[in-house]
This record gives C-alpha cells, sequence and structure tokens, in this order.
DNA sequence: TACTTATTGAAATTGATTTTCAATAAAGAA
DNA sequence: TTCTTTATTGAAAATCAATTTCAATAAGTA
C-alpha cells in the first residue's frame, strides 16, 4: 500500500484530496511505530506548514474509518496509530523504540472452545498483542 | 478477596483508612465488570454522599499500585478499572453487558518462539483478550 | 487526650479532543 | 479554461477528562 492509494481510497469514498490529507497520509502511512495525533501533526508540518492540528484528527478519524489505520494500545497509553495489517493480524510491539510488526498464523481455537465451555460464553473475537526488544534494541 | 483485606493492604503500604477509601473499595472490589472513575464515583457516592470525584482517582492509582486493580482495555476505550486476578490471567468480556471473567491456561509458547525466530525480537509479555457474549446475554 | 501529618473536596488549572464558523479550494460541469 | 457547488480548512471557542493547589479536616499514634 502506498500513500497514492490511501488517497485513491479517500477519493472512491467521496473524500477530497487535499494537501493536509496528502501531507498527514505520507508520514502516517510510512511510519513503522505507532504515531499520536500531535506526532503526527509535528512531521506533517514538515511538508506542509499551513496544517491544523484539527485536520490531523480528522483525517485520522476517516482513516481508520476506512481500515486504513488502526489504534494501538500500550501500557504507556491508547492514542497511537498505525498503517493497518491485511486480515487476521496481530501487533508486535518493540518496548525500547516502538517498532511494531505484524504476525498471523496464531491458533487460539482450542483455547477459546475450552474457554467457551467452561464459562458459558459465546466467544467472537480476540486481541493478542506480544512485547519485547526488536533486533536492533536487543543489541543495545 | 474482601474490601477489608483491601484496606488492609492499604494500611500495610502506610496509607490511612477513611470513608471516602473505604466506600470505593467496596464499590470496585464487588464490581463483575470494568468501571470508570465517574461510575465508581456515581456509586460510591451511594454509600458516602460527600465522596469527591478526585478521591476516586486518587485512590483507584494507589489500588493500580498495589495490583488490587487492574486497567481494562476496550475498543470504546481504556479509562476502566476492575479488581486484578491473581498471577497470570487473561479477560473475557461480554460485549453486551460488560461482565469480566479471568481465565487462563493459555499456552503461547510454540507461537512466541516461532515469531521470535522468525522476528529476531526477544519476546518478554503478551496482552491476550477474549470477546463474546456471556451465557446470560446470549439468552437476550 | 493531644499531636502530627496524610487525606480530603472545592476550585483552579492543564491538556486533549471536539465544535463552530467564515474563508478557501477541490471536483465536476459547462 | 472558467464557473459553480459544497466539502474542507485552520483559528478560536467550547467541552471534557484528569491533575494540581490549598486550607480544612480527620486518621493514626503516643
Ligand atoms: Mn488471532
Ligand atoms: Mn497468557
Ligand atoms: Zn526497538
Ligand atoms: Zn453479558
Amino acid at each position: 500500500m502506498s500513500a497514492k492509494l490511501w488517497l485513491a481510497q479517500l477519493h472512491e469514498n467521496g473524500y477530497r484530496i487535499t494537501k493536509a490529507r496528502g501531507a498527514v497520509v505520507e508520514i502516517v502511512e510510512t511510519s513503522n511505530r505507532a504515531l499520536t495525533p500531535v506526532e503526527v501533526y509535528d512531521m506533517a508540518r514538515k511538508k506542509y506548514r499551513a496544517l491544523g492540528l484539527v485536520t490531523v484528527y480528522r483525517t485520522l478519524e476517516k482513516l481508520e474509518e476506512l481500515h486504513l489505520i488502526q489504534r494501538v494500545h500500550q501500557p504507556m497509553g491508547c492514542q497511537a496509530f498505525i498503517s493497518a495489517g491485511h486480515g487476521h493480524q496481530h501487533l508486535l510491539l518493540c518496548q525500547n523504540c516502538g517498532q511494531v510488526e505484524f504476525f498471523e498464523g496464531d491458533d487460539l481455537d482450542v483455547l477459546t472452545k475450552s474457554i467457551a465451555k467452561k464459562t458459558g460464553y459465546q466467544i467472537n473475537e480476540h486481541w493478542l498483542q506480544l512485547f519485547g526488544l526488536c533486533a536492533a534494541c536487543r543489541k543495545n
């Protein structure tokens, strides 16, 4: 996925393509760590000085709505966003530098069936997230 | 765990036992769903009218510090707290009524080892949460 | 009981997010 | 291209949650 495709997605959904949106998309799409609205604002303003923080909020809202980005929950806070994975994927986060990797292939069927039986719940979804140190940060 | 034990814990850690704390503890300790500070405030004020919202925030902070409660992350928000589980446990949440159950016995060793190898990460922690409908809510 | 000081709630403050609004510019039509 | 429509913009104001300040109070201890 490239910034161009994200803008095309916005356009297809009836949203206009503007310089403000272009700057926000460029930043968020290429980041390998989750960014807060203010971080996006600071970084995107280097590409488009006139950008307003309000527009960052509004653009992130739309990108989330189109599933192009997703919110990242962390012990320190839950206001950061990252370019979304495709299909059923989960996150692996570096506790030192914030780097995000996606992974798939978790198989929780046995577990969920057993929990469902034990608790009487109908289980619909799961959240799974791994935390650790990325290869670069391990070396310090 | 009972409210009395929580207060004893607070006392052991050098905190004083007050009516305000008693009311907050009573509410949080007995709830089977995660409560926000305002919810705790509203409910605890029925037991102790003079209670201030500030004190709720301050008490929750201390209870979290002592690991008596834990924050619950949900799609709708992450400002709610529930009485903490013991040892390594995970949450199962009812998407309808908010009921929380704890479960253990997940085994993610094979998965984490495989992801570690694939990504070069050293994996330290994991978050796992299940969502569904509790037995009561299934029947509607 | 008397003393020390942690705790309290009200009020003020901070900080993040949302709303309002008039000016602007994107998109499509002519 | 120019024109027209209207979504989008950023500044400013408003809202909302959370934190800090502070003088009065009450918990714990001697
Ligand atoms: Mn999964
Ligand atoms: Mn586990
Ligand atoms: Zn790292
Ligand atoms: Zn339920």
